[in-house]
This record gives C-alpha cells, sequence and structure tokens, in this order.
DNA sequence: TCATAATCTAGAGTTCACTCGAAGTCTATC
DNA sequence: GATAGACTTCGAGTGAACTCTAGATTATGA
C-alpha cells in the first residue's frame, strides 16, 4: 500500500508541512502512523482525514473542537449520534454562510456598478442627487 | 439629524464598542465626527460606511486593506478606478468563496448521510464494505 | 446635586493559527 | 563512508484582530 511522507501531503493538501505537524500537535491526527524511526507515513485514508478537517476548517470551526471530532471517531460507535448532530449543525452553519455570501455579494455587485457609473462620468458627485433625480 | 453614540452602532452592527474603537485607531472611520468633548457622534451615512467595512470585512480582507479604501475614498475622484478595480477583484474572490462553499456543503452533506445510515445501522461498520457492495 | 453609567485614551493582554529556528536524526546517492 | 537534504521534537516568535484595564472625563436620571 502507498504511502506519503509528509511534504508530499502538505503539497498535496496546500498546505505547508509545518501546518500539518502543528495539526498532529493539537490531536488532529491521532490516525498517522510512524515508520520504526519516527517517522510520519502517510495513508491514502489519512489524506482523506485531513481533507475532512480541512473541510470543517474552511466552515469556521476551530482546531480544538476538530479535535473533538476525531476523539469521537476514535471512540467508535457510542459517538455517532454525536458526529451526525455535528455534521447537520455545519450544515446549518454553512447555508447561513451561503446567505451571508450572497448578501456580500449583492453590496459588492451594487458598489461596483456604482463605481462604474462614477467613472463613466468622472465624478462620485452623479450619486450625490441619487434621491432627488427622477430618472437615473 | 439623529446621530448614535459608539454602543448604539455597536448595537446595530453586532459589534463591541471595543472592536469600532479599535477600527478607529486603524483609521477605518475618519469620518466620524465628536462632540465638543470628544465623544464620537455617528451619523446614519457613518453607519453605512461601517457597514460597507463589515462587508469587505466578510470577504476576508484584511483592515490594512480596508484601510487603504478608506483612504482612497477621503482622496476623492482621483481614485475611482482605483476602487472600482478593487471591488472588482473583490467581486472575483466572493465567487471563488461560493465555489469553495459549494465544495465544503457538498462533502458536508456526503457526511451527512453517511452517518445518518451509520445510526440507522448502529454502526459505522456498514460502510466498510462499501466497495464490494452492489446494491447500497 | 450627586450617584451611576457611559464615554474617552493609551497601552497591555489574549487568542488563534500558524511559522520558524535550533539541534539532532534518518535516508538516498555518490 | 561521507554528504546533502528531508525528517524529527521542542519551544519560541509572529501577525491579525480583537479585548480589556486603568484612570480620567462626561452624560444622564432620581
Amino acid at each position: 500500500m502507498k504511502t506519503y511522507t509528509i511534504s508530499e501531503v502538505a503539497k498535496e493538501l496546500n498546505l505547508t508541512a509545518y501546518t500539518l505537524r502543528y495539526y498532529d500537535k493539537e490531536g488532529l491526527m491521532p490516525f498517522v502512523e510512524r515508520t520504526a524511526s519516527g517517522i510520519r507515513s502517510f495513508k491514502e485514508s489519512d489524506i482523506s482525514a485531513l481533507k475532512v478537517i480541512e473541510c470543517l476548517k474552511s466552515t469556521g470551526m476551530p482546531i480544538k473542537e476538530i479535535k473533538n471530532f476525531i476523539d469521537w471517531c476514535s471512540d467508535g460507535d457510542i459517538t455517532l449520534q454525536k458526529r451526525y448532530d455535528m455534521f447537520m449543525e455545519r450544515k446549518a452553519i454553512v447555508e447561513a454562510q451561503m446567505e451571508e455570501l450572497k448578501k456580500t455579494m449583492e453590496l459588492i455587485e451594487h458598489k461596483c456598478s456604482y463605481y462604474k457609473t462614477a467613472l463613466a462620468a468622472g465624478t462620485e458627485d452623479i450619486h450625490k442627487e441619487d434621491k432627488i433625480e427622477i430618472i437615473t
């Protein structure tokens, strides 16, 4: 079975080896095995697990909470409900983030057209009369 | 014209007064006026500007870059192009974030259904044979 | 009027997530 | 067997964005 070194994994996941060692130190990678001489040896399944960790991180979950999840995984079937609940909660969070991002996008697009008009007019003053103009 | 105190604005924007003072210290609020005794007095337009700042912040823009934008605003029409370019760039960034979030959502939804199945079976082992099962 | 609450500044402290340096060990190649 | 380069740990350092404290001043309500 093919295994990977820390820098190979780092490259694959667009992280640094420093970051992976930091994750390990924080307890996010208890599953990664070592060679007889102590060097980390990553399996494909470890890389998949790290992708899940990256996914959780991208939802804004702090590392300590991700560690809880990893611990639950080690605890086996007894924690299945907790893990399910956690992902359902994350789902709701991501849905909220999508809503937020949509609002952000609306404001940004508004600003884009605001500045486009201003640029065409050569001055921002074109928007100063927004409230009294009848035809814009 | 109605004005607001720092804590009223903080409440409205879901920030703390500390945070607003920090933004001020970092140069994000040069437009906010003071009373004769030095107390900040926020206008409606200041709150709108702060909402734009919050919007930029939510796209991941660091405070120092937001400050650049605020400085450009003070510099007037000469910086219109810069400001337009900046918002267009932000738009591309938000589009990328939306894509990312969609991928995140997919993985999370996959995990939700994974754990739902596992819960129904009472064990995660139900997924161990994923690759050899013909009918799932 | 006077107590309480809110404001101010300056600067120190906190948290998070890395990021790096030092010093040593392992491994692949010549 | 030597050397270069990647790996190890431990612990310190960094940067961003707050967050709070202290001490002074100002505003508000009974």
